[in-house]
DNA sequence: ATAATTGCAAACAATTTGCATTCAG
DNA sequence: CTGAATGCAAATTGTTTGCAATTAT
């Protein structure tokens, strides 16, 4: 990420937290800057990557500003399947495929699901959003090798 | 379910597990009566079930049955979100959408994501698993009250 | 006997909560 | 000063593990 978009970023979120009387505090902006510098991450590895800098800042915070990063809609979490979710600061451009057989994951462009997302649409009224969860599955390698 | 699918159920185990040296013990037989009278549920939800019959049982025993007939091949799970997921016996013949507003889950034929299914494999070489996971999205109802 | 299975308590991981302290306007 | 934010410890939730006691063959 380019260093005008963290600060665009930066700004968006120093406008949008005063707004709303609330304060750019350092451990905020370390956890923006995280999730830009890590693309997608668990809290736990948020938290790691914020201590390489700042090695006080305690995990509780991170829970909150994620939490808080996700009510103000600057950031978003993934379920990648089991375990800790993944957040991070934009849409991703690409849908997630986990492998339930040896876990790896596939990124396949948004542009699979559009088919499916008019479906839902027409047929349910519901908005699927695409990339709030992983689809799940098995992958070449494995459906090969499979027994 | 009708009582002749439960007997085939608990015929199924039980030779699956004397197959396997392994014993048909009544708090097996619970834990599947308990996921085909639930459909669905999480494996504490499975644990107040079986406890109405038997209050004596475990909740460790129940996870322990729950992956013993995952690893058989008798019951799947599903994420539906956050938190614990839910265990069931047969594929559902239903994909979860999962309103991440309201929480509310509709339920759709699994024929909506076949097109899709077909994609990925295709372009992908993935072998979807429909019903592993649900989708998350915005219902009709919180699509309309949305702001 | 002996191998499988269970219950119980303790360990664990991920997350949340209560509260006293710190900090900025 | 006052409310917002943080750090820390403790509580909670969901799940797993070690082990001794029980049970079926």
């Amino acid at each position: 990420m380019r260093l005008r978009d963290i600060d665009a970023e930066r700004d968006q979120l120093r406008k949008t937290l005063h707004r709303r009387g609330m304060r750019m505090t350092p451990q905020r902006q370390l956890v923006l800057d995280a999730l830009l510098e890590l693309e997608h991450a668990t809290p736990e590895q948020v938290c790691q990557q914020v201590q390489t800098r700042t090695p006080t800042v305690n995990i509780t915070t991170i829970y909150r500003t994620l939490e808080l990063l996700e009510s103000l809609g600057i950031v978003r979490h993934t379920h990648l399947g089991h375990g800790a979710p993944s957040y991070s600061v934009h849409e991703h451009g690409h849908v997630h495929l986990v492998c339930h057989r040896c876990g790896n994951v596939i990124e396949a462009p948004r542009e699979v699901m559009e088919e499916l997302r008019g479906t839902l649409r027409a047929r349910h009224g519901f908005a699927l959003d695409v990339s709030h969860l992983a689809l799940s599955g098995t992958c070449r390698t494995c459906t090969g090798e499979s027994s």
